[in-house]
DNA sequence: AATTAGACCGAACGGTCGTGCTAATTGTCA
DNA sequence: TGACAATTAGCACGACCGTTCGGTCTAATT
């Protein structure tokens, strides 16, 4: 069987302004999501707020839950772009995890979402969820926690990292500083907590005591 | 003007049954609010959950506002009960930091309430909430914070923790810790992250090295 | 240029939301 | 024991939920 371009064969390409406004709409639905969760996520108010008919907007998707799955897809990728794919190209095991922790907090800082980081916003709802949309976002979340700790035993075994501790631990209290700066931040907007997780993160890894957030990648 | 033995002038004393039922109500809405955020807690499941009419239900609290300010209520004087009060009640201030920690790891892992701490679960939709609602959730947060700071700078003051960092940084992990922890917890279930949580304290908060957790008060 | 399918809207559906109004039941106290 | 209010249910409401349908317009394919 021959191979096509793209993905075709029945299918037309959809048109340019019918893409153009679905990636609208969902950029608006991720930002909503992170401040009212995927259940607070509604079709009447995400038309409202992109200044569609209901119906219009619904055609997109089909039915709630594929938005809801098309919403959890675009939280990824852009966590992908954002922390994950970055730290990635960073030189060593313990450059990445530098960088991962500097690229999340930065997220934060910048609000790319309002209510900061998605997946920490859904994890909370995520029993109420549709099973799809739970293995969805159970996918993202091991797949983010595999990463730590691969690249934390990586920095250990490479002997940039010197400690006591069990890899799983060290991956444990990294994430664990950065998401609560992430929840705090939301709540309270006040940037010394970033300075905070950013402080936990410098003693966690070893500070080699000139290092600033900035350059961190 | 003479004291009454409760609260009426005006108001009749409510009635043993209708107590009974608020409070059962109370906890069965405390409950469904940590697995589907207080947006997500609707007068309708919780009168199927509790075998009552929806009208029964919601006249005992006139309003769903008044209704989540209850539970907001009854999760606080939960939390006052489960480890903010025992903890206060240790003898020295690190003793007291001890305490509040195993406390709120327990709490967390005899899943007092299903969706684990109530206050991890809705701050997340915080922003979404009724102005009244989201002072009193931050008026708790607030306290607790300030209970944390406070301990940890008498501690130091007290010569029971050694350390260079700011108290405000050791109460920030610490809580980090334990919070993580029951979302961890939470949603994959794993004991383990119990364990992480606690392994963490104790390195922020000195290792006696024999320290265990359950007769940490 | 004609065809076709995607994009989008307006109206309407059955269902559930929060919330009143009324009436029956029942615990409590004079 | 009787009076009375607290308790609870029944019913109805307007609003919004997700969803369907019929229709118009327009970009892409031929």
């Amino acid at each position: 069987m021959e191979m096509q371009t793209h993905q075709q064969r029945k299918k037309r390409k959809p048109r340019a302004d019918g893409e153009r406004t679905r990636a609208t709409i969902l950029n608006e639905a991720t930002s909503l999501a992170t401040l009212h969760g995927l259940g607070g996520l509604t079709i009447g108010r995400l038309a409202e707020l992109t200044g569609m008919s209901k119906s219009g907007l619904f055609a997109h998707f089909g039915s709630k839950e594929n938005l809801q799955l098309a919403v959890v897809a675009t939280a990824a990728r852009c966590a992908q772009e954002e922390y994950t794919g970055p730290a990635a190209a960073a030189d060593t095991p313990l450059e990445k995890l530098w960088s991962i922790a500097a690229r999340f907090l930065s997220f934060v800082e910048r609000r790319v979402f309002p209510g900061g980081c998605f997946f920490a916003a859904v994890t909370v709802e995520m029993q109420a969820l549709p099973d799809a949309v739970r293995r969805r976002i159970e996918r993202h979340q091991n797949g983010y926690f595999r990463l730590l700790d691969n690249w934390v035993r990586e920095a250990i075994l490479g002997g940039e990292l010197k400690t006591g501790l069990e890899p799983e631990q060290i991956a444990f209290e990294l994430h664990s500083l950065i998401i609560t700066s992430n929840t705090m931040y939301k709540i309270h907007g006040d940037p010394a907590v970033l300075e905070r997780a950013w402080d936990g993160v410098r003693r966690l890894l070893g500070d080699p005591g000139r290092a600033r957030r900035r350059q961190a990648e």
